[in-house]
DNA sequence: TCTGGATGTTCAT
DNA sequence: TGAACCTCCAGAG
């Protein structure tokens, strides 16, 4: 579930199970064969995520970038000292050293990259609400260039050099959650209303990082709910507004399905 | 067993 | 704006 919260949850995984230790790489389809040579055996000094993101700091100062895109996907085997069975299916690449592997599988970017080009994709990023250095400038900067646009807010959200690690999910539960309509320029917002956005997009994210899933209403928050029961509008079109009855819509902006509440997003 | 859809991004037109 | 990328899974039959 590619989201921001899903890659915070791999770099802590991958800080858990390989930071700091040698770890090999490989490229069991073939596709990233050539950047595994360059890091494998090296020692992994940190993952971290940036909203979609995952960079793999290693010793010899390369960086692994890995975007899932929307196929990407991750699954994990614990070794224990076995050895790992061949893998099944395409996988793009496997991390693994004595305790444990992770197969990454059809991710959109896999790739080697230099220190100076980290720090491009860094510059071109937005604000993360899970950033934990930094938050209140963070936020700025999000009120900042949301207010500078003429571009509704339900586009802007999507966008990842206005806000890391939000997607389509997190897009539709703020805006609900906000009361606000998607269409809203972001230049007729007040300061107050994006702070509140950002301020719950921080939330709801650690709500994400903590359970792994992408649970939006507050009573649910502690318990395990089933898919249809976690959100209030994000694939609920046609049924009722949890809230105030009326009938969720479901519109394409910009090529993507946007679910909202007429009703209460006014 | 088959098909369509998916939490995303980039590039060409 | 639409296609391409590329993999898995839920739902249909």
């Amino acid at each position: 579930m590619p989201e921001g919260h899903t890659v915070h949850r791999t770099a802590n995984q991958f800080n858990q199970l390989f930071g700091g230790q040698p770890i090999t790489v490989i490229s069991p389809q073939g596709r990233f064969a050539e950047g595994a040579k360059l890091v494998s055996g090296h020692k992994l000094v940190a993952a971290e995520a940036i909203g979609k993101q995952m960079f793999l700091r290693f010793d010899n100062d390369l960086t692994i970038r890995i975007h899932l895109g929307i196929y990407g996907k991750w699954g994990y085997l614990k070794l224990d000292g076995l050895e790992a069975e061949d893998p099944v299916g395409q996988v793009r690449a496997r991390f693994s050293n004595a305790k444990a592997a992770a197969d990454l599988r059809g991710p959109t970017v896999c790739e080697v990259i230099s220190a100076d080009e980290v720090r491009l994709v860094e510059q071109r990023l937005g604000p993360d609400p899970l950033n934990p250095n930094r938050a209140n400038a963070e936020a700025q900067r999000f009120i900042d260039r949301v207010m500078r646009s003429r571009t509704p807010i339900g586009l802007q959200l999507m966008n990842q050099d206005v806000i890391a690690g939000i997607g389509n999910v997190y897009r539709a539960e703020l805006l609900f959650r906000a009361g606000l309509n998607p269409h809203t320029p972001g230049n007729l917002l007040t300061r107050e209303q994006l702070q509140g956005i950002w301020d719950d997009s921080v939330a709801l994210l650690k709500v994400g990082v903590a359970t792994g899933f992408m649970i939006t209403r507050d009573e649910l928050f502690k318990k395990r709910p089933k898919k249809a029961d976690r959100n209030f509008v994000y694939k609920r079109e046609g049924l009722a507004c949890r809230e105030c009855g009326v009938n969720i819509v479901i519109e394409l902006m910009a090529a993507r399905k946007l679910y909202w509440c007429p009703g209460c997003q006014k």
